[in-house]
DNA sequence: AAATGAATTTAGCCTATGCTAAACATTTAG
DNA sequence: CTAAATGTTTAGCATAGGCTAAATTCATTT
């Protein structure tokens, strides 16, 4: 059994190596700096990794998870996102709080525990931020969102999927209306990166920041 | 935070001070059995829980857990007994499968998850096994049950509670029928630490040795 | 009272995971 | 094209939690 720091580092590995802003060979700083360690403990960590046969490392270039690794990484992935939306559904949990309780108790289920809340969800195939939800054998949906931030004035669009990575961040989108499955309009986009105003359906008018902004994935409209 | 193997030695030095066979001073011996680590790692680790008050430690003699470290100790075993009763009522699991899951659980629920289980259970006072659930604030409740093996021919008992430490022993207590809240009666007890010869309701008549008997836990009828 | 044997502790070692400081490689700027 | 800045690895160290083998203490038996 993988220990809980190499699933934690796998996890977040996985995640970097999927994100539109880097390539397909992650850095050792930035795995360091989205683990909260020290370069050199991430370095330490990679070796070991490398040995596992988890990923492989170019020396001062990168990583790159193997498909063995990418095939574990998901396992962990399907278990914080299934238990993400469990603890929605079944326990009543905030929409920012989910992704701290599943960080810790992904680790800790059995695969027994992850067919029940399975089964208990109804199979689900999307998670509680709209992110898709690995199969079990290991296979997860391409999704094509774009970014809120790229749209431009006059665009309809529905939101897919939001970032989960700030609590903070979900509990603002949460007061504005901005969850998943609302349709909005771009009212207007200021320049040189400056605030959207929003039209979002019942929740009026909304007027929100670049970063925000970035942090919204959705599907446009026609 | 208590670490897990902190935890795990905890709840078992509780235990271990509360079975009857056991007296005030649990013996090092006793807790490197219990969890299957050596008497030097049983010592190691004693000496560190007494460097943080959990426990007084007289050397040669054994530990007692100070009133600090039984409360500590109650909010893991709450944990652990929400956690068995919620698997088997809101996601199925059997007898006899609930205690692996929950002993890795139980270190890793927030305090909210606790509350939130509590609630969606009604606020049991009775776990899975029929062990009392220890309060938020670390009370729990004295039992005084007999042993269905100090019984003799002739007396009616009901059963309240059973050892949760062995799987198999609870699938057997299961298929005869001998499950919390069973009405029986002692048909026969051979002499020597012979088996016993019940009647167990529905389930008709059952023998069983004294290993079983021994496990479980009864009220004695009028 | 001394000897034996069981329980317990100590000593020395190991792995996993973190750290800082120093060394080294790569990229960028002059 | 070299030099500074930046990123990465290495070296050396720490802590948590395990282990085995040896030493020690306690209880029991002669
Ligand atoms: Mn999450
Ligand atoms: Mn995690
Ligand atoms: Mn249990
Ligand atoms: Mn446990």
């Amino acid at each position: 059994m993988l220990s809980e720091a190499v699933q934690d580092y796998l996890k977040a590995i996985y995640k970097l190596s999927r994100a539109p802003e880097t390539g397909r060979m992650v850095s050792t700083t930035l795995i360091a700096e989205r683990m909260g360690v020290s370069a050199a403990s991430a370095t330490n960590m990679i070796k070991r990794l490398a040995e596992m046969n988890i990923l492989e490392h170019r020396p001062y270039q990168g990583v790159e998870l193997t498909p063995s690794g990418i095939h574990m990484a998901l396992e962990i992935v399907r278990h914080h996102r299934l238990l993400e939306l469990y603890l929605r559904q079944a326990l009543g949990y905030d929409w920012d709080a989910v992704d701290a309780e599943a960080d810790r108790l992904e680790h800790a289920i059995s695969e027994d525990f992850e067919d029940r809340i399975d089964e208990a969800l109804g199979f689900p195939t999307v998670g509680a931020h709209g992110e898709p939800i690995p199969t079990k054998e290991g296979n997860i949906a391409e999704t094509d969102y774009a970014r809120l931030s790229e749209l431009t004035a006059g665009q309809r669009a529905c939101i897919r999927q939001v970032s989960d990575r700030d609590p903070e961040l979900l509990r603002y989108l949460d007061q504005h209306g901005l969850v998943l499955g609302t349709e909005i309009r771009i009212a207007e986009k200021a320049p040189f990166s400056g605030p959207m105003r929003l039209d979002v359906g019942a929740s009026g008018e909304q007027h929100i920041g670049l970063e925000v902004a970035e942090a919204i994935y959705v599907d446009v409209l026609e």
